[in-house]
DNA sequence: CCTCCTCGCAACGACTTCGTCACGAAACAC
DNA sequence: GTGTTTCGTGACGAAGTCGTTGCGAGGAGG
């Protein structure tokens, strides 16, 4: 392996992999500041062979490259065993949004359309250096009955394997992602439709429906929050705040 | 309750950038009275002299100028190593999100479309400053025996989970915000319901009566200043009580 | 070509939340 | 004390939100 000669401990190292100079260099710059080191790759042949030498921790790839298609480097990223395991963050436009390319996005750690917020790449970034400085495989994820595999697109419940569409799929793993947080109607058309605007639409709630339906018992664990949007949640765990002092 | 040697340490400078007389009075107005000290700028080209000499926590960055394109104007402000590090909010019309401009966009700590409620603009700004200070509290706030998780958009008293609506939550925190301090009535009815004049409404009270039902016994920490608004103020306390880490 | 499946949408009812009004109580001015 | 203003409260209709159902469009696969 890489005998790492790393600064510092708990520094992560992050690969953009990226073509236009301006967002990369935004991108670096705020990863910086934020304290993390950070590689810029502009051409997506040397993808591959960076990640095998540099082992980032994270890759961030946008899907629009010159030359190569991005998706081919998504692909031989995980074709190989070196790169395999490292997360992947994905960029892509709303208008690549297709169902066509949804189920390899899906196949990435996570992805953001365009236009996205900085804030949310960062919190994505800081959720999956959570994960992973804690567990080693990032390609499951477990919340309490749920286990999920991102690599085979499968969801597991109390062992059984559920049966779910590419849609049912998105929502749920968006909604477990970020546990005990309350996703916001916008929010989830966004990152599961890739809607911008427009909240007034009933296709969310129809599609909650089909997944508490699926889950079963376990379908009490999309908690509606009225007026705001939705919630994942484990029955008995992650006791709220505790206010008084032990 | 104001600590009036405390000026420097805590009070943040804030640049905004807008030529509409009217947005820019109003966000500024906000801000001095949440205690940020501010600047407006109303003509694109003094942008990156100005923010030289200020050196601004933050820059509010409205992309519809006249003259200079907004876009180059955050682009100057990046490429200069003096102001390239200072995070910038920007406002930009509906319209005007396009994937072109996204990117460009990315490399804003954070972007919000017209039209926003104030409230939207003061949060995201709160919540850039308590990450560039390094201040601890993230998504919690607590007020006595009242605990506020931004995060689940769930308030506790006493550890119990209070169940509230929306517009009760938005009427309770707004006041808990800024607590010990008198909220008008314009005031609230701007910031919880968005209205603009027409302070003759009962809906107010109604509300609040709502609120102290829920809240028991603490009901009593909403205070009616008869013939201006209302008040939040925790009973027996002096100074707020600082919240360590076990 | 046909069939099966998934998805998005529209419509409806159940339920919750909201805003307004009327009226009495309380605070204030004199 | 009296009169006036301001606030608290209960009730009620309007408006909003959510869950559910049914249906047609479109794609995948045979």
């Amino acid at each position: 392996m890489i005998p790492s000669a790393a600064f510092a401990e708990d520094m992560s190292k992050i690969m953009i992999v990226e073509d236009e100079a301006d967002i990369a260099e935004m991108i670096s710059m705020h990863l910086t500041r934020e304290g993390h080191e950070n590689i810029t790759i502009g051409n997506g042949l040397q993808v591959v062979p960076a990640a095998i030498e540099q082992q980032p921790d994270i890759i961030i790839l946008d899907l629009m490259l010159p030359g190569i298609d991005g998706l081919n480097v998504f692909k031989r990223l995980r074709a190989d065993t070196r790169t395999a395991s490292i997360p992947v963050i994905i960029l892509t436009a709303k208008s690549q949004v297709t169902d066509k390319i949804a189920g390899l996005e899906s196949g990435a750690d996570d992805y953001l359309t365009k236009p996205f917020s900085p804030r949310e790449l960062f919190l994505r970034i800081s959720a999956i250096l959570r994960r992973t400085k804690k567990v080693v495989l990032i390609s499951e994820m477990r919340r309490g009955p749920f286990s999920l595999d991102r690599r085979n697109l499968k969801l597991f419940l109390h062992g059984q394997p559920l049966d779910l569409t590419t849609t049912e799929f998105k929502l749920l793993t968006t909604l477990m992602e970020n546990d005990d947080a309350v996703h916001t109607r916008a929010d989830l058309l966004r990152e599961v439709w890739g809607y911008n605007g427009d909240v007034a639409t009933r296709t969310l709630d129809t599609h909650v429906k089909r997944l508490r339906e699926k889950l079963g018992e376990e379908g009490k664990c999309i908690i509606t929050v009225r007026g705001t949007g939705f919630q994942f949640k484990i029955d008995g765990e992650a006791a709220p705040v505790e206010t008084s002092a032990p």
